[in-house]
DNA sequence: AGCATTTGTTTTAAGCTTAAAATATTCTGA
DNA sequence: TCAGAATATTTTAAGCTTAAAACAAATGCT
């Protein structure tokens, strides 16, 4: 397969004309590029080592952290994503038995979600995996770069 | 690459148990909670100063920089995703008239998309405030810094 | 107490994304 | 020539994500 033929096209909008004008828009473009690939890597990772994906990853992190339950608007100012989402994976991830749902006692409104003991197993595997994985990757960063 | 890496994982042992533990864990995911973040804010100028998303701009910013038609094959390998995607992305920008799919007089497999007038004066618009929204957000970057 | 506002969660509609299966067409080698 | 392999695109099923609407419960104000 020919996909290494990429050097000859990269030359033609790395080096055109109007550099400068759309210079940050490019870099832009590219980190967003690299970002995805990066990304798409780790999900890639996940679902063949342990069939399960990025954002339940980030809630059993999350989760695992914190050391006690969370109720599901911690979990979804902690992530900054939508509350709605939050729903949506706990949902998954309570379905896999990984999570479990507990009513508040203070505030009927409020879920309180804690890892299950088979999900604390199931993410102490994963994050060594994973570890190492994203260890392979940083290995040319030093700790001042990482901060 | 392993200039350093070594040295300062052996000399972490003084600032604390799981410092060094999670280090890399953690600078990933923080990683990914700021490209998201970053993510999210353009995709809310986008939507909000022209009603459109991310995904499309990459197409029609591929489109324009290219100069002429191109399969959906090639929009799929210049932005590294799968094909399946870019076929509904196509839809629906031909579905708002900025794209148009013209099959290849070569092989009959292929679709040739090319940009309406309409789209190419859309994109105009949109690449103008992107721009100034990106260059914002790199005011700190120098030149060098980019590359 | 009673009513309006706020807060926590879920639901809904729409779009993005992928992997895998299905189609259609071209290429290749006996 | 023609069967099988390769290539280009679309379809399908599943999951992620958001914004906005809908609910439910708590809080505040009078």
């Amino acid at each position: 397969m020919g996909d290494d033929g990429q050097h000859t096209e990269r030359h033609d909008y790395e080096s055109g004309v109007q550099l400068e004008d759309g210079m940050e828009l490019r870099v832009w473009l590219r980190l967003l590029t690299c970002t995805n690939l990066l990304d798409g890597a780790a999900r890639q990772g996940l679902k063949q080592a342990a069939d399960t994906t990025l954002p339940r990853f980030d809630i059993l992190a999350q989760l695992e952290r914190h050391d006690g339950p969370m109720s599901m608007g911690d979990l979804s100012k902690r992530l900054m994503v939508s509350n709605g989402n939050i729903t949506g994976l706990i949902d998954r991830l309570a379905g896999e038995g990984h999570v479990k749902r507990t009513p508040s006692p203070d505030d009927r409104r409020v879920q309180m979600v804690s890892l299950t003991r088979q999900g604390a197993k199931f993410f102490g595997g994963l994050a060594k995996h994973h570890r190492g994985w994203v260890e392979g990757m940083m290995s040319d960063l030093s700790a001042d770069e990482m901060k």
